[in-house]
DNA sequence: GGCCCGATACTCT
DNA sequence: GAGTATCGGGCCC
């Protein structure tokens, strides 16, 4: 399957975040392919959105969203969390879509392994195992799946010998795509808290 | 299904 | 020092 090009990204931030529904998000790990369809995304846009890391200008964390398009963003949050971001727009202007959930279509031992081992030990451990749908679907879940930190920040995604990338398939069709605020602003101020950036591919099967 | 909470460390004002 | 683009567990319908 062809590799996402460059200039994909390259283009308003809304487009790439809806037209990356229904594409699979392939990471290279130890010669093995994890991978996943990706199910939820959130666009992030320039230095105004207040919801965007950008909006303290350029810093050490936000410099690579400046940077050229294609490239991932990984940030830490929360004390112990990793986020997967893909830079979008022109070199210069900061802007990223959050892939925010994935439905796991290769690798899923190897996924399921990574996102055990933070409940080793614990009641978790011992319970039932995930169904595959809840396995990736929050963007700290499936960093945690694919084994995404902040080693792959910086990462160029369209570079040959990249280790993370985006495979084109068929785009989702519109009818099982829904948009809405995005997740999580709760201290963000109007309007930035309420544009609908955020876009989900329905569970369908 | 829902709500509340704690964990945890890094970011920038 | 305050806030955080989250998650899982515990509890209650």
């Amino acid at each position: 399957m062809p590799r996402l090009p460059c200039a994909f990204f390259a283009r308003p931030t809304q487009n790439v975040a809806r037209e990356l529904l229904g594409q699979r998000l392939v990471r290279l790990e130890r010669g093995q392919r994890l991978a996943g369809l990706i199910t939820e995304t959130e666009a992030y846009i320039g230095q105004d959105d207040l919801a965007c890391h950008a909006r303290f200008g350029r810093t050490p964390r936000s410099a690579v969203m400046f940077g050229r398009p294609g490239v991932a963003y990984v940030y830490f949050t929360y004390g112990m969390h990793w986020m997967l971001n893909v830079v979008t727009e022109a070199e210069g202007f900061p802007a990223a879509v959050l892939i925010r959930g994935l439905r796991p279509l290769e690798g899923e031992a190897r996924m399921r392994r990574r996102r055990g081992l933070a409940g080793m030990g614990s009641r978790a451990a011992r319970r039932a195992p995930a169904p595959l749908a809840r396995l990736t679907d929050g963007p700290a879940k499936l960093a945690q799946a694919l084994s995404i930190d902040r080693r792959l920040n910086g990462h160029d995604l369209c570079a040959p010998g990249a280790v993370l990338y985006i495979e084109r398939a068929a785009p989702a069709p519109d009818d099982q795509v829904t948009r809405g605020p995005r997740i999580g602003l709760n201290n963000t101020p109007e309007p930035w808290k309420s544009m609908a950036w955020n876009w989900k591919l329905e569970a369908r099967d």
